[in-house]
Order: C-alpha cells, then structure tokens, then sequence
DNA sequence: ACCTTCCACTCAAACGATTGACTGTTCCTA
DNA sequence: TAGGAACAGTCAATCGTTTGAGTGGAAGGT
C-alpha cells in the first residue's frame, strides 16, 4: 500500500483555478464570494465552478485576511475547561460563530500569560473576544481595550468593559430561596462565592432581598463561603455543620461549589434532603446524577454565549451595551430540597 | 467621563514602526524576529524598540502568515465539551501549544457539519489538526488527509489516520481487574463503551485477558452496554442488576458512563459498595465528589494532548506513528470498591 | 450614423510582513 | 595602496485575495 503523497503540490490559488477556467482572477474570485454585481455568462460561471471543484481550491485564509482585515474567528476567554458551566457557554458561543461562518477559539486565562490575548486581539488574529473569566489582571484588559476591538464579557461586569451580557443573578437566587421558604424552612444559609466576584455579589443580594420578602431576617453569620470551586463548597459547608444552630436549608451560589458541599454533608453524616436542604445555583446534567438529584435554578449560560457572540458580531463597537439575559432562568426541583423536620 | 475613541487610527504598520526609527522596515522585520545574521548598532536597535513600543506596534498576523505559510495555531476536534475527560486533553494540548508560541482551537465536530473542519486545514487557518473525536465521517477524513497538512488522532484509532497517540487501554482494565479479583470478586462484569469505538474495544480486551490472567472465566453475559454517556451507563447497569445472579462488582468503561451507572445503582437501593463494587476508567477531578468516592483507573489524557500537539509541530508529516503514553496509568482507591460480602 | 447603455469581462493596485540579494563605507592586511 | 572582509544597513519581489476602475464589442434609441 503505497501512501498517497500529497506533498503540497504547490497550493492551489486563485490564479490557478482562473487559468483552468480561461478567466480572470477577479471573477473567479467574484464568483466564490457571491458578488451581486457580478454579470456572467451562465456557462463561465459552469465553468469557474468545475475548475473550484477539479483542483479542490480552497481560498487561502491569511490572503483573504490580510485583504479584507477580517479573520472570521472569535476568541472566548474562561478560566478553566473543567468546570462544567463554560462548557454551556462554550456551547451557546460556537453555535452562534457557526451560524455565522465564524471560528471560535477558546483559551483559558493563564494568569500568567494574558499578554498572549492581548496579542490575538492586537494582530488581528480574533476579531472580538468574549471575557468569561474574572482571573484577567486589569492591565490586561486595559490592552484589549485599547486595540479597539470589540471586547464583550459574558456573565459578569469587568471594570472597564461597557459592554456586557449578564444573566439576572438576584432574581435566580430569589428563585431559590422563595422555594425553600415556601417548603417552610426559616433558618436559610448561603454558600457564597468569591467576595470579588461579581456575580456572587448580586446572587447575595438576592438571597437577602429574598429573606426580607419572606418576612425573614438576614443573618451574616449564615453567609459563609468564598470560592467557586468544589474544595471551596466543602470547606464552607463544614463551616455550616459546625455551628451550634444549624441551618435546615442552604443556598449554594454554583454549582461546583454545591458537588463539593454535598460530600462534605455526607462525609459528615448529614442526610440531604433530610436533615438539610441544598440548592444550587447552575443547573447542569451532572446535577441529576448527585446524590441525592440536586435542585438547581437553570441558568441560560448557553445563551449568554450566544449572545455574547452576537455582540461581538455587532459592528458599532463603541456603544455601550448591558443585555441581561432571562428567559430561561427556572427553578428545577430534584431530590436534594424537602420540608424541614 | 469620555470614552477613549480608538477608533482604528489607522493600523499601525512596520512601515510606520521603520519610518518612526528612520530606518528601513526589514530591519525592523528582523529585529522583530530576532534574525541572527543581522549586524545593527546597539543604538539603532535601541531606537527600533523604542519605536515598537511607542507605538504599540503588533505584527498583523495574517500578513505574516501569508507570507511565511504558517498559522501558528493548531486544531483540536472534540465531540463534547460537557464530558470532562477532553477538558483534560484540551489542558494538556493548550499548554503545549502554549510552550511553542501556538495557539489551540478547540470546535466540537459537529456532526452535521464536518466539511467546516476540512476548510480550516485546507484554508490553511490551521497548521494541523487533532482528532480526539470518533464521529468524523471517514470522507471528511480523507479530505483532512487529503490537504497534505498534519493530522493525528488522539485516544484512538481511526481508520485512514496513520499517526495516532493512544493510551494503554488494555493495560487500564487489566489493572482495575486486577484490584477487583484481589479484593476477592470472582463475578467481575464489564459495562463496555460504544460497540464500534475502538477504545471500548481495548478495554472490553483488557478485561477479558485480566479476569483468565486471574484464573476466571470470561462470561459474555456479564458484558453490557453501548455507550460512554451516563444515559448509556444507568442503563447498563440497570441491566446487570435486573440478572438472577448479580455480579458483585462491575469494572466501567469511561467515568461518564460509571456516573450514571451509580445513579441507576442508588435508585435501586443497592449499596455501594456493600452490594457491588465499581470501578471506573479515566480519573477526574468529580470522582473524588461522587457517592461514594469513585475507584478509577487514572489515564494519561493531558499528557496524549501534549503529546499531539508535540506531533504535529514534528514537521515530517509522511512518517506515521502511534505512540503509547502510560506512565501516569494508574489505580486510585476510593470508596466504590471494597471485598465482596 | 452617432451616442448611450448593457454585457462580460480584464487590469492592476492594494493589504503588511519576510527575505534573498544588493550597496556603500570603513578598516585591515599583504 | 590595492583587495578583501566586516559592518550597517537598503531594495524589491513575493505570498494569494479583493475590488475599484477600466475596456471592447453588441444592442438599442433617435
């Protein structure tokens, strides 16, 4: 079996094709690119195509590039490919590139290298970027900006970015704390995330506005956590089981948080939904396969994604933008929530 | 408070970085690319870099590209970001990619849509691409190869594809068995992975070679499933435990599947692993938060990223490979497994 | 018979960086 | 003191597409 040597024969171009065709470049080109303006004889037109399609001619990507200043490829930075909630918003982001002839490239933010983005943005390698991560160092951002490219972040605020796709934090954490009280629990906690991240701000606002609007007193001392990580989740939910009063129900700001909250219950001996009641904001598929079920509130991370490339699609890069992504935020009820004993 | 207008001033160019330093812009190319030959005078280096940075001057990339045929950045096909085991390939690939000055483009194959794959090699948008997905059709694969351009598959064969980094599979069943039979199991099932994946394959192999290594006998009928989804695994082991003589432990394919299989496990009300043992293969970071701890069999899936990309930077494209990482292969107990009652 | 319009193309200048081949000084050596 | 090396750069072609501007002939109107 011999291999086939396609040993770069010399790249097919554009002018390759046109002389198979007897015909200028230009239409050739014209022709590729759907030019409406283009008059053409049916049968040269017949003729362009048979050649495309004997040569496999595929238009080198650099050329087009470096003519029309436009690489087709958008960038999405998250800070960690394992957490499930960026694959959601992943997810929403390719399909809209896709939707639109575009490539998505998504990198985590090392934090050691974020010069790396700014470069992708400053040589034209991405033509906008999605921030899904919080980790990015403000000198960083302040460079992406200054490329005056479209730069977009996706579900959280970054000083200096004015343009935002957010998902409605306080009104998911109303959700979830009115189904607990509404079960009859009293005694509330809150797993928070990260103090500076802003999401974890707005998802404890909620919590609170949501206590006062159940008649209930917010109490600080049941605010605990700070980290979105599982480590962090099981760290604070030891801290809850340690009080003296412990809560008959709790809040989880994420969803990773939550998975390391429940193992830190069980080794503990607690039963879920028994003796506590957990829920958590993200709603993912792993979260039917926990122990128990988690009770979640979806949240539309996908269509934050998608939105964000839409945004980035939008060529007015100047405008401001504040687009709160709602609709399909609803509580999902599984097995980890029950009334209290 | 005014928003800074970078309003494109007009991209910066070599030509403005040459002018600016009084010199001419391939010197300025060659200081940029740290051209060995070039004799200058510290000074006029000096005013080269001062230049550059006056002006925030960042090479245009396509321009580049187009001139030197390379892209710097690199393809990775996954199925799926949601399933934690290609978040650990992606990591290892990123970061190789990342040490040689590359960039990573991580898609999902869509399987609708393959041919997208096929331009981005062809275009030339990508120097070369890693497969870690078996649901590329064979045609698209044969037009990836067709482009002449570096392609290799990761955690698999594939057929057409000649340069492949696998991990031992085998040797990953043999040494879960292994722990199984040690423990004391005589009646070992298997919840396999997808009938057509070679990787469920090697493992089913595995399996079957550990239990006659350890003096039993392989029984077909302790072989079920089809799949490395958690749907897949639930129903797998819903089938095993719907047998008159149930197995007592169960080595899983792919932790996905062993997530489900614990589910279905627990809606039935059997006891972990009092009643049955289970054993997973791939290691992830969620094992160790699952009830109870999963057992797994770590696999080298950062380091087979790692070791793709180091393939496809190898320039000899004509040469095939197939290399085995193993050394990080190993058996982690947790809580899943434990003596038969 | 002359002018305009339409048709079906062709021409050539960009886009921005890279790189092999030169050029014009000094300085040294035989 | 002629010849060559070392120095410090300059020149210009090239990568492959895109796109505004042109061109020559046929058809149509007056």
């Amino acid at each position: 079996m011999t291999v086939p040597r396609n040993q770069r024969p010399t790249r097919v171009t554009l002018a390759d094709v046109a002389a198979l065709a007897h015909i200028d470049p230009s239409v050739v080109s014209r022709v590729i690119s759907g030019d409406e303006r283009l008059v053409i004889k049916d049968e040269t037109r017949a003729r362009v195509v048979a050649a495309i399609k004997e040569l496999r001619y595929h238009p080198n990507a650099a050329a087009r590039s470096l003519r029309t200043a436009q690489s087709g490829t958008f960038g999405l930075l998250i800070p960690d490919f394992a957490n499930p909630i960026y694959a959601e918003i992943i997810k929403g982001a390719e399909q809209a590139a896709d939707e639109h002839d575009a490539l998505l490239l998504t990198g985590t933010a090392l934090e050691d290298r974020p010069e790396r983005y700014v470069r992708m943005l400053a040589s034209g390698r991405v033509e906008g970027l999605l921030l899904a991560s919080d980790r990015i160092p403000p000198d960083a951002i302040e460079a992406m900006i200054a490329t005056g490219r479209a730069v977009v972040s996706v579900n959280q605020r970054i000083p200096g970015v004015q343009r935002m796709i957010l998902a409605d934090d306080e009104r998911a954490s109303r959700i979830a704390v009115r189904h607990l009280i509404e079960l009859g629990h009293r005694r509330i906690a809150h797993i928070r995330g990260p103090v500076k991240s802003d999401t974890a701000r707005r998802r404890l606002n909620g919590y609170r506005r949501a206590l006062r609007t159940g008649g209930l007193q917010p109490d600080a001392a049941l605010v605990v956590g700070n980290g979105y990580t599982s480590e962090a989740g099981a760290e604070a939910m030891r801290e809850l089981l340690a009080m003296p009063e412990r809560p008959t129900a709790v809040l989880v700001a994420n969803v990773a948080a939550a998975i390391g909250a429940l193992t830190a219950a069980r080794s503990a001996g607690v039963k879920i939904p028994d003796e506590l009641s957990v829920v958590a904001i993200h709603d993912i598929a792993l979260a039917a396969n926990l122990a128990p079920a988690l009770t979640t509130v979806r949240m539309p991370l996908a269509e934050m994604g998608r939105a964000g490339i839409l945004a980035l699609l939008d060529e007015d890069v100047g405008a401001d933008i504040k687009k709160v992504v709602r609709d399909t935020t609803e509580l999902i009820v599984r097995d980890s929530t029950a009334p209290p004993r």
